[in-house]
Parts: structure tokens; C-alpha cells; sequence
DNA sequence: TATTGTTATACTCTATAACTATA
DNA sequence: TATAGTTATAGAGTATAACAATA
């Protein structure tokens, strides 16, 4: 949250609208699912782990969050009995996240507060601009934008012990 | 970054689309200013204090951070030779944020540089998507998005000491 | 040897509190 | 009394390291 609000004499400070507008609908989001009980993670977890068998690990890829930050949303999860880990039948090191019925109703429900979210944010754009704004993400998202991102980070430095 | 990536058979994911791309942008901005010794916080104050007499106050609102984090910025700002604090005139608490002359050599050259990084990522868009990118985002961003935005954070608690 | 999941912990970031000096 | 700026530090978030069990 760094960018600047003042337009410059140069290009639009694109920066600032998608820091902005994301910071927004995340903090929308957060207060809606806060409302069941859920964060963005739980919900995420939740709704990509209903129907299908997925291990940790990979719930944790599709959302995009460290396997120690999966441990984490996976303790909620279970403590609000919404899901279970169960040994998995093909490799013994990995845990299948299993949703309970209620982890089901309230998957679903958390897909209708996102969705309507997301419809409320849309809905304040012209009919025209909503198509093309969701797909001009959509490419950004995919590939053209990536391309050129290298890993800038310094990678976090890790902690040393003994010699 | 708990967004999913799979798009269910509902609205489109507007959270992981943001989310995505302005970390995307973020990483490549963080690594283009970078190369010129520039944090993104730092880009931002020396671009919005020249020319003009500011106070640390008023340009950590620009740059929406804390004024704590404002003061490492300044901080660093000063260490490399770019900025420096002068007492106000009219108000002897302010501190005016005074940008060197290197300094403004470096906020034109890191100004090119995320015009640039900007310029970049909007070519990867069909020409008629760029211009509803950004209005789209402009809209959203002033007002319409905001309205609906409570506080859902349940604010930091304070450190709290004796009673 | 590599990988899943766990625990423990260290690091970064940023905001709160408390303070000084002014207004 | 309130505000600008500073310092110190607490707290949240999250990644690294090391480990156990298994592949």
C-alpha cells in the first residue's frame, strides 16, 4: 500500500487502482465471511476440498499458501467441524481433507457470500465495463503478466544454528 | 493470497483476479525500483515531495502508511542522500520533506521506471481492453467499493501496561 | 533419496503506546 | 487540549528448519 492516489502527468498508476481495489474487496470479503465464522483461507480450503479427494499439499498449492500455513487453516477447520484429515488410501504420508455434511452446507454458503460479493462489486460498474474488466484481469493473470516477474524477493533469510 | 484459482461454475473469482495481479504488478515494480536502491514507499514520498513543501504527516496520507512507518522511509530516504528534514516554518512541530537535487534526478528516473513498468503490463492488453481497465478500476476504486466497506478488522489490540 | 505433514521458531512488517516539543 | 514526529515494542502473519513417517 505504497502507491500514490495523485495522479502524476504520466501514465494511470496502475499500481494504486489494483493495491487499492484489492485491498477493498479483501477487506469486504473478510467482514462477509466473518459473519459465518469463516476466513478467506477456511473458505478457500473448504470449497475446493467438497466432492473431490485432495490432500493438504495440494489445497494448499490452489490456494496458494505455505503447507505450514495449510496446518493452520486445517486446525480451524477441524475445531469448527468443518473438516476432517483422513489418512489417505494410496500414500500413507499424506491426509485427504474430508468436509463434513455441515463443512458442506457452509462451503456452500461461503460460495454464495463470495459470489454475491463479488456480484455487489461488479454491479457498481456499467453492464459493458464488467465483461471487459474480468477478462482483462483474467489475462493479466495468466501468463503475459507473469512472464516477465522475476523473484525479486531476497528470499527470507533463514534462521542459523550452531555451525 | 487465499483466493482459489479454479473457477467454480459461478461468478467470476473478482478476488483472485485482483489478488493476482497486484501481486504480480507489486513483485515487478518491487524489482524494477530495485535496481535503483528504491523501496516502493520510498518511490512514492521522494515522487510526491518534490516541488512542493510537505509535511512527513501529509505525505504519509498520500502514500497511505502509518506515520511510524513513514519515519523508516524518511529514515532511509536521508541515509541514501535523496530527501532531508527541514523544520516548517509556519509550524515548528512539522518537519518539511525536502528532496535534494540528486533526489529529484531519482524520483524523475523512478518515475520513468514504473511508467514504464505500467506501460508494460497494460501492452500485454488488446488496445481497446486498456482504457476500460483502468477506468474500471478507477471507478471502482473512488467510492463505489468503498461505500460498503465496514471495518472488519477487529483492530489490533494494544499492548497493554500495569492498570 | 525425496516427500507429506507437523512442530517450533525466527523474521518481517506494521501498528500501538508513550513520549517530547510544540500548537 | 490536540498534533507532528520519534522511539520502543508488541502482535499478526508467515516462512524456514528440522523432524517423523512413509514413498
Amino acid at each position: 500500500m505504497a502507491s500514490s492516489s495523485i495522479p502524476e502527468r504520466t501514465e494511470p498508476d496502475l499500481s494504486f487502482l489494483l493495491d487499492h481495489t484489492g485491498y477493498v474487496l479483501r477487506t469486504r470479503m473478510a467482514a462477509a465471511l466473518a459473519e459465518i465464522g469463516l476466513t478467506a483461507r477456511m473458505h478457500c480450503v473448504l470449497v475446493h476440498a467438497v466432492g473431490v479427494e485432495r490432500t493438504q499439499i495440494e489445497l494448499a498449492e490452489i490456494g496458494d499458501m505455505d503447507k505450514t500455513t495449510m496446518v493452520v487453516t486445517m486446525d480451524a477447520l477441524e475445531r469448527a467441524g468443518y473438516a476432517e484429515r483422513r489418512p489417505s488410501s494410496t500414500d500413507r504420508r499424506a491426509r485427504i481433507v474430508v468436509v463434513t455434511e455441515e463443512g458442506a452446507r457452509v462451503a456452500e454458503r461461503s460460495q454464495q457470500i463470495a459470489d454475491g460479493v463479488h456480484r455487489s462489486v461488479l454491479a457498481a460498474l456499467p453492464e459493458d465495463e464488467r465483461d471487459v474488466l474480468v477478462r482483462a484481469l483474467a489475462r493479466l493473470a495468466s501468463g503475459e503478466l507473469e512472464a516477465a516477474a522475476a523473484q525479486p524477493q531476497p528470499v527470507r533469510r533463514a534462521r542459523q544454528r550452531s555451525a
